[in-house]
DNA sequence: GCATTAGCAGTACACTGTACGAAGTGTCAA
DNA sequence: TTGACACTTCGTACAGTGTACTGCTAATGC
C-alpha cells in the first residue's frame, strides 16, 4: 500500500530529537547549490550533520521524500510577500513569474530535482498566490486554471533550457571548444543545414556562436517571451466584445 | 583535458564490430520507453544486446554519451517532413511546436534525461528546420533566434511538467489518495488558502482535484498556449509601422 | 604464416540508497 | 527511585550502479 506523500507523515517530535525535517533539507539545499545535484548523497547530508547515515531514515522515509522537502523549501522562495504584490493581473503574474525564475536560478538543482507542482504547504501558497494574483482578470475558472498552468509552463522550461546549456562543458566562456569548433565547420559544410549556415556564416573563431548562446542565455530572452505570452494569453483568453474574431466559446 | 562530445569521437569500424552507435541507443530507448529512465543501465542493455557491459564501453565513452545519443536520436522524431511543413510561418512554428510535443510524450524519459539542445546531427536538423519555418517572417535574426528558444522553452515546460505530474502515485485515475485527499482538506480548512478553497469548495471525494488534474494534464492547454504565445510573439516581435509603440507596460 | 591490433568481456572497486536490527536514552507510571 | 518502554540513533550489510583495468580472441595487412 502506498504510504502517501511526506506531508501526510507526521514528523518525528514527542521527545527531543536532534534534528528538524526543515534543518535537513537546508544542509542538503546548501550542499546541492554548492556541489550540484548529483552530488548529494545520504552520506554526504549525514556528515555535514555529524549524524549517522541512517539517522536521517528516522526522519524521511526515502530520499525522494527528502528531494521533496527541499522542492518545497525552494517554492517557498518564489511566493511574493503579499503586500508587493501588484493590482494589475498582467503585472502580478508577470512578477510571480519572475519570482520563480530568480528562485530556480539560484537553486539550479532544482530543476533536475523538480517532481512537478506538488502537494507542499509552499507549493500550495504559490498556486494559491497565482490564483489571487488572477482576481479581476475577465476569465472563468476554467481559464484561469490553464493560464497559471501555462505561464508556469513557460518558466519552468525557461530555467530547464537556461540551466542545462549553461553546464555544458563543450564551451569555455561559451565559446565552442576547439574540437567542437571544428566539428561544426564540417557538419555545417555538408551544405544541409544552409539555414543554420546563414545565420553563423564563416564561423572561425567561435564567435557567432558564443554570440548565439549568450541569446539564448540572457534574461532578455526570458522578458520578452514572457511579455509576449501575457499578451497573448489576456488577448485570447479574454472573451471578445466584438464578434471579429472566431474563436469558440468565451 | 575535455575529450569532447560523441559526435567529435570517430565511432569503430576498421573490422566488422558486433554492433553500431545506433542499434545501441534503439535497444537503450525501447527499455527507457518500456520501463523508465530509471531502469535504464549499462548492464541491463548489454543483457539485452547478449553482449559484456564492458562491450559497450568500446562504442561509448560514457553513460552520459549513450544518453546523449538516445537525445539525438529522439530529435529525428521531432523533425516535420520539409514537403509537409508549412509555408505561413506561424503555422509551421505551432506545426514543429506540436511535432516536439508528440515525440516528447512518447518517450517521457527524454525529460529526465534532457541535457539541453546539444550538437547532434538532428538538434542541428531541427534548428535549421526552426529557422527555415521563420523564412518570411519580419523578424531580425536576434529576433529569430528569440523566437525560436521562446516557443522551445514553452514546450519542454509544458511536457516536463505534463509528465512529472501523471507519474505521481498520490492519485489514481487523478483522483487523490484517501490519505492525500484528508491532508488537503485539513490544510484548505486552516484559512491561507481561500483561492483555492474557492475553486475546489467541499471536495469531498476530490472530484475537483480529478477535474483540475485534466485539466491540467490534457493537450487543449497546450495548444492553447501554443496559440497566445505565437500570437503574442507576432505582435511584440513584428516592427510596427506606425511607433505607436508604447510598451514598457501600463 | 605471422604480427598487429580491433573488438569483446571478466573482474574489481568505489559509490549509491536503504533494510535490518541492535544499542542508547528521555519520559512516565509505579 | 526504579523500572519499563517507546523514541531516537546508527553500524553493518546488501544489492545495485558506472567504469578502470586487464587479458583474451580473432580479423586484418604484410
Amino acid at each position: 500500500m502506498f504510504p502517501g506523500p511526506i506531508w501526510t507523515q507526521p514528523a518525528p517530535g514527542s521527545r527531543k530529537p536532534r534534528f528538524t525535517r526543515a534543518q535537513i533539507a537546508g544542509v542538503a539545499i546548501g550542499i546541492a547549490d554548492r556541489e550540484g545535484f548529483e552530488a548529494l548523497s545520504m552520506r554526504r547530508i549525514a556528515d555535514e550533520l555529524g549524524a549517522g547515515v541512517m539517522t536521517l531514515y528516522y526522519y524521511v522515509r526515502t530520499k525522494d521524500d527528502l528531494v521533496e522537502l527541499m522542492n518545497d523549501a525552494l517554492m517557498g522562495e518564489v511566493l511574493v510577500r503579499a503586500s508587493e504584490l501588484e493590482r494589475d493581473w498582467r503585472a502580478a503574474l508577470a512578477q510571480i513569474a519572475r519570482a520563480s525564475f530568480r528562485a530556480f536560478r539560484k537553486h539550479p538543482w532544482a530543476i533536475s530535482a523538480l517532481r512537478g507542482a506538488r502537494f507542499g504547504p509552499n507549493s500550495l501558497a504559490h498556486f494559491e498566490q497565482s490564483l489571487g494574483a488572477l482576481t479581476g482578470a475577465p476569465f472563468s475558472i476554467v481559464d484561469r486554471l490553464q493560464v497559471l498552468g501555462i505561464v508556469d509552463d513557460y518558466v519552468y522550461g525557461f530555467v530547464l533550457r537556461a540551466h542545462h546549456d549553461a553546464g555544458d562543458v563543450e564551451f569555455v566562456d561559451d565559446k565552442p571548444t576547439r574540437v567542437v569548433l571544428e566539428f561544426l565547420r564540417e557538419l555545417l559544410s555538408s551544405g544541409s543545414y544552409p539555414n543554420l549556415k546563414a545565420v553563423l556564416h564563416d564561423d572561425e573563431s567561435g564567435e557567432q556562436w558564443q554570440h548565439v548562446r549568450r541569446l539564448l542565455g540572457h534574461d532578455s530572452r526570458f522578458e520578452r517571451g514572457l511579455d509576449a505570452l501575457i499578451d497573448g494569453l489576456a488577448r485570447s483568453f479574454t472573451p471578445k466584445p466584438k464578434p471579429k474574431r472566431r474563436r469558440r466559446r468565451g
